[in-house]
DNA sequence: CGTGTAAGGAATTCTGACACG
DNA sequence: CGTGTAAGGAATTCTGACACG
């Protein structure tokens, strides 16, 4: 379930090396709730490949001139899409092999 | 090639951590070769996750009563062994199809 | 709105050494 | 040999604010 991918363990210093973004950037973007890194117990900011990736892509849609509160309507969209059809998946599901819960 | 495994990202507090070692411990089996950390520009060691797993393993031998040299002399083994099936392995398929370099 | 920067403090890490065994 | 610890300094990170636009 849980792999590298998804562990928290960067600091903020080694992900503005790894995406090009200055520190103030990604705080900013956490300010804005694109992104929610874990905390150490002083307060560090800890972050995972995945949060890396997150901001590549926040990133490009930010060169593209998007504001950052669009970027974050457009991900809850594509939560919605994702549940939507994972809901329709799984109702094929039951109907096919008549399964209740 | 490359994949977030490999990447020297996590700093010696989390490896820490991850690991349930102390701090001295890591810094000692680096002294000892049996680790290598990359450094930031500022001197902070930097390790990856499969440095976190090189270390879990090295936990485990020194559990089991083994010396820091052991440990290296046995990983060296392991390279050799690994090596030779790798130029077997290449030589039988150099055989089998009639490659040359 | 998005981002740079100087400011002061706190958390993190580093090295070399002493200790014990 | 392997590891804990206190010591002093340096690198890293944090927050809140001012600036510009």
């Amino acid at each position: 379930m849980s792999s590298y991918k998804d562990k928290k363990v960067i600091t903020i210093g080694i992900v503005s090396e790894l995406t090009g973004l200055s520190e103030r950037k990604i705080r900013y973007y956490e300010e804005r709730k694109l992104i929610y890194p874990d905390r150490s117990k002083g307060g560090t900011r800890k972050y995972s490949f995945l949060d890396v990736e997150r901001l590549l892509d926040i990133a490009n849609k930010m060169e593209d001139g998007m504001q950052t509160f669009e970027i974050r309507k457009m991900e809850q969209k594509q939560m919605k899409k994702q549940e939507v059809r994972e809901r329709m998946l799984r109702g094929q599901l039951n109907a096919a092999f008549n399964i209740r819960k």
